[in-house]
DNA sequence: CGACGTATTGACTCGGCTCAAAACCTGTGG
DNA sequence: CCACAGGTTTTGAGCCGAGTCAATACGTCG
């Protein structure tokens, strides 16, 4: 399971560190510290990286793949509160919470993360202004998806959460036809978005309806994504090319 | 509707802004700094402080009263996105938004604010460490308070939902009966936990039978938390004394 | 080809919303 | 002290969106 790290791996680690909000606009030798620390590893689909209430010993940035952030209930349910993909990092927050996770995080699509030690982290942001800052932004970056989720549970229908979802797989400034693969199980994006799968198909079946979308499988083919926007964001206070929340 | 800030005022803003996440652990001198910057002022009921998208000159801290924060969309749907009341702070996430509130706030029960620049707590956060901390601290306890919020939404019907929000209102160290008065208006309390009035009124009614609490127009009477928390929780992955939701 | 997991469809139930009417409060002025 | 006006809350009837459970279809991999 565990990769071992060849030296070009390390190089992406590095680049991949660079761009990293967590990271970003700190002096070289902390991104060095940080990109030596770091352990590349590959998972397999399903795999849990740690529970709600674990001791957190480490924290994730994802080079690839996509993982699902998610909290349990006693008698068994479940609510999906992120889910991240390249470029993201999660379990962080970790370092502000007595080093016990507040959510559990599962590999969803096979992935390649990087992980490096909360110890390391918690030392550096006590210690390291700029991370402390760019740690303040990457909060700031959540409580936006956060916002996000809370505002469209309470005022957008089934339809027009997954309208809104696919948007935000789209890259918005393109002309004319978009076509795009569903990053993950439709049972997953619809729990995702808060409702069953058998409420998503019926769901997807009636923006069908109300936009111009087709469907084949995981294939989505979005002819313009103002029809989609014009059913969707009504019911949403973010305007469309909704900036941060891809 | 400005108050004059007597010197005795001064005094409760300073002890007031000592208690206060964020300037917790800083120096005695950045904390007179902000109490000499600071303005206390009283609002009615339905006074709006600012909106979404507004230029964001000051963040606020509540002496007393309950302030709400919301987004609205265009064809005039509210979310309320949080209550708030003494001695917390709002507003100040704009320091990390290019200056600009990504919410609206607007007073629901009478209120003393104090009022600092958004300006001097950016300046103060990107000079001073501790303060990057606590700002940290801040943006933890809200990201908490908004997983909460999702999971909420997602997993408890309306009557638990109501039973979480009473628990959250208690003393949990209580033995035996507690009396509590709503703080604020019923058709409020029904939007902040994302349902309608009538809704609200019923799924009262329902936990009223469900439990052993009474109702009288604002006043509550609950003769055992367990017997709501029994009832609540269980749709909750928190356990009962929920830290840091109240 | 068959088997397994994923996705869709159908029939039914139920929770929460809508609209409208009644009941309840609270404050005001006669 | 009562009557009345305004807002807030509750109740009623009906509807609709989403959940449930079960059966069927689809896809993919051995």
């Amino acid at each position: 399971m565990r990769m071992a790290v060849s030296s070009s791996e390390q190089q992406t680690a590095f680049s991949l560190l660079e761009r990293q909000s967590l990271l970003q606009g700190t002096d070289d030798n902390i991104k060095a510290l940080f990109a030596n620390a770091c352990q590349a590893q590959e998972y397999e689909r399903d795999k849990i990286l740690f529970l709600q209430d674990d001791p957190a010993e480490w924290f994730y940035i994802i080079a690839s793949g996509w993982i699902k952030l998610f909290r349990e209930t006693m008698d068994g349910h479940e609510t999906v509160l992120d889910t991240l993909t390249t470029g993201q990092s999660f379990g962080e927050i970790a370092v502000l919470e007595d080093d016990t996770h507040t959510y559990g995080a599962c590999i969803v699509e096979k992935a390649v993360l990087y992980r490096l030690p909360i110890s390391l982290l918690k030392k550096t942001v006590e210690e390291n202004h700029k991370v402390a800052l760019s740690m303040l932004q990457t909060m700031a970056q959540h409580r936006k998806r956060q916002t996000h989720e809370i505002e469209s549970l309470t005022l957008q229908n089934a339809s027009q959460r997954i309208g809104c979802f696919l948007l935000r797989l789209c890259d918005p400034f393109t002309e004319g036809e978009t076509t795009l693969q569903l990053p993950y199980d439709k049972s997953l994006i619809a729990a995702r978005l808060g409702m069953k799968s058998e409420t998503f198909s019926r769901a997807l079946n009636k923006l069908k309806e109300h936009t111009d979308i087709s469907v084949q499988g995981a294939k989505v083919i979005i002819p313009s994504l103002d029809a989609i926007s014009g059913y969707t964001c009504s019911a949403c206070s973010n305007e469309f090319p909704c900036e941060d929340l891809h």
